[in-house]
RNA sequence: GGGGGUGUGCCCGAGUGGUUAAAGGGACUUGGCUGUAAACCAAGUGCGUAAGCUACGUUGGUUCGAAUCCAACCGCCCCCA
């Protein structure tokens, strides 16, 4: 690559997919080291949804190194950006929050990413600090920066054209926002995903029109989901929460696609470059058990990585069942005479949303108490206390008899 | 403001006035194989124990009968201004 070897700058540009400009990037880390200067390193988050997933955590972890390599992290909260919705990789346009949520969203969204960024060395901003002081007409003024034909250049915005889909006029206000944000904290660096790269680049022209030192634009891959084709996201059904359980971090990270295990490695753990490569080199089985591990232990500790996988081998390498299993303690109105319907049973325990699907469930053969497939849609069990009820391979439910506690 | 299109199930997308709960694909679910991976095979996917009920942008209308015809309204797209 033709930097000077510098580990931590390596480590610092690991799974970007680009780098606007690598050149300038060279240029200001070399001048700060120099200067015995940190760079600022700029990461904007909108606190839409307050729990946090893998994928979330890519940047962030990003940012931990810029941090562990000596730079100034810069973390704002788009408290107002948020009410304005990124339509950035949006297909539709974002709903709108108030500014009331935001804020409750802030809170939880930060815990969280404290479990990332190291909290001390971290300059906290809320871009609202900035936005509530400008008028009406210092807006119109920030509008006159881009162009409607820059903006409908965007990949987004032209496949939402090309499907007939709405663009609120709103929508175009917000890379300026982030843009501006950018200007606002005089940033050497900014990261993002590559769905945001169009945001990142407008900061660029923007702090130039500022005469400011343009900022470097650092995209990063978004992490594909545990479906490996979709993006992580929570409205997919395929993230993983960072404040999942042990087990269900384990366990999620188990089901990504082996193809998927070198972006997991190389954007969602802190191993180095060579671990990566060692772990990568690995039988698959065992690589993927060790990267589940890891992320069990970013998240929760050493301690609790080992149970996890303890449970899972227990669990689905054994097809034994967890020790741990939520408990449903069956009303009486359920019981028939001394029996309960089958198909109401895994309803009402909230293993099935529907009859009808509770039904054909039970008719693939996928539904069983204590490792007794019931197959008759029609059956009425008799149910012991402490019975297992299992349908497919990862949903229990352990019964209890009478009132709760 | 004028003209032309379009709106179907989670998504895409077919659709004849009546055997259409609605082709096909994707996605998902369950089962098999396995490493809770991929690939592959099988079954299935509105709700209801059932009779049945509800569904094709919305509201009305025509009809024995409408997703399919008509009207108004709403949304979206395109062209002109």
């Amino acid at each position: 690559m033709g930097f000077t070897p510098d580990e931590s700058f390596e480590e610092v540009i690991r799974g970007t997919i680009t780098i606007d400009t690598v050149e300038e990037l060279q240029k200001k880390w070399q001048a700060s080291q120099s200067k015995k200067q940190p760079l600022r390193i700029k990461l904007g988050v909108d606190p839409t949804n307050p729990q946090l997933h893998v994928g979330h955590a890519v940047p962030l972890r990003k940012l931990r190194q810029f941090q562990d390599a000596g730079h100034q992290a810069v973390l704002i909260i788009g408290d107002y950006t948020a009410c304005v919705g990124d339509p950035s990789g949006r297909d539709k346009t974002r709903p709108t929050l108030t500014h009331d949520q935001v804020r409750e969203n802030a809170e939880t969204y930060l815990q969280q990413a404290w479990k990332i960024l190291d909290k001390d060395r971290t300059e906290l901003c809320w871009n609202g600090d900035w936005f509530r002081e400008m008028s009406f007409l210092d807006v119109i003024a920030l509008c006159g920066r881009t162009t409607v034909a820059r903006q409908l250049e965007r990949d987004d915005f032209q496949k939402r054209f090309g499907s007939s889909l709405p663009i609120n006029l709103h929508e175009f206000i917000y890379p300026l926002m982030q843009a501006w944000d950018s200007v606002q904290v005089k940033a050497d660096v900014e990261l993002g995903g590559t769905d945001q790269t169009f945001n990142l680049l407008l900061g660029r022209d923007l702090m130039r029109q500022e005469g400011l030192e343009a900022q470097v634009c650092m995209t990063l891959p978004l992490l594909v989901g545990t479906d490996g084709s979709r993006k992580m996201s929570k409205t997919y059904g395929n993230s993983i929460g960072i404040t999942d359980s042990p087990e269900e971090i384990f366990g999620k990270t188990m089901s990504i696609p082996d193809e998927a295990m070198r972006d997991y490695y190389t954007l969602a753990t802190d191993l180095n470059l060579a671990e990566i490569e060692e772990k990568l080199s690995a039988s698959p089985r065992e690589c993927k058990g060790f990267l589940a591990r890891t992320l069990v232990r970013l998240y929760h500790g050493e301690v609790a990585a080992e149970a996890a996988e303890q449970h899972f081998v227990q669990v689905f390498s054994k097809g034994g069942v967890p020790d741990d299993i939520e408990e449903f303690h069956i009303p009486a109105d359920l019981f028939e005479e001394d029996k309960v319907w089958i198909v109401k049973l895994v309803v009402e325990a909230g293993l099935t949303p529907s009859n009808n699907e509770a039904r054909r469930n039970v008719q693939a053969g996928g539904v069983r108490i204590d490792d007794v497939k019931i197959e008759d849609p029609d059956a009425r069990v008799e149910v012991t206390d402490g019975m297992i009820l299992r349908v497919g391979k990862r949903k229990f439910r352990k019964l209890c008899l009478g009132t709760s506690d």
